[in-house]
DNA sequence: GGTTGTGTTGGAGTGTGCTCCAGGTTCTAG
DNA sequence: CTAGAACCTGGAGCACACTCCAACACAACC
């Protein structure tokens, strides 16, 4: 079972652009090609965009999705660098958690007290 | 009391650059000058930047930290459209939380289980 | 009163990550 | 056989968020 470019956009949320772009850059491996010349994704592309899509939605950049797309690519020689680059990426993760977290109590706290902190900035407009 | 740029600089990490580009747009709004013509900002100022700095952490783009400038440029009676953005960002704070968090558990078990994730490529390769 | 440091402006340039063509080929349905 | 849809390539363009620079003004110190 394969997919055409515009099956796995549908899949991924990605426009069939960003994943021609993603193949471009090295992200994602060139699939083969139909009697047309037209991309076939296999099961497995589906899988590692999806991967790719985590990633990127936990806050990775291109390029450090990219080194470790190359790094795959190579193959298991690797695994010891890539499973760094994982776990490195899950400490980061687990900062901009904690950032976030900081921030909810500031939010949270705002949005209850929004009543008496706009009187305090009225007070201040009088001041002036 | 009152601080130079490069005071507010370095408490709140953003550049002398950066500080005078969110006041060219709108974030930050002009800060008195000396006699030479020189910004010297408040206490005030440095907790709004501290503040904008927690909003863009959390994912907010600078479009939307402009509106909330702009609100609360105007004045009181615009506090329930701010609040509304604060209980929505608060909202996608939860969003992106829940999501790094349902990542974070697919990385401890992909990096826990590395050694066979890797063995597993290995066959692939063989099967190629 | 000269040198060094800090600031000013306006505008150009950069990196990231797409997004959108134009102009062409191939596939599918009728 | 033909119309329309889907896909192809190469390259230009864009939004966002800075970042850097030239050319100048003022300040602070010796």
């Amino acid at each position: 079972m394969s997919y055409s470019i515009a099956e796995v956009a549908e899949r991924s949320g990605l426009s069939a652009d960003t994943l021609r772009y993603y193949e471009k850059i090295g992200l994602i491996d060139a699939p083969p090609r139909d009697s047309g010349g037209r991309r076939t994704y296999a099961q497995d592309d589906v899988e590692w965009i999806a991967f790719l899509l985590r990633l990127r939605s936990t806050g990775m950049p291109l390029r450090l999705m990219k080194e470790y797309a190359d790094l795959r690519r190579i193959g298991s020689v690797t695994a010891d660098r890539r499973k760094d680059i994982l776990v490195e990426h899950r400490e980061e993760i687990h900062l901009r958690m904690a950032e976030m977290q900081a921030f909810l109590d500031v939010l949270d706290y705002k949005i209850r007290h929004y009543a008496a902190i706009v009187a305090d900035e009225m007070s201040e407009e009088q001041d002036a």
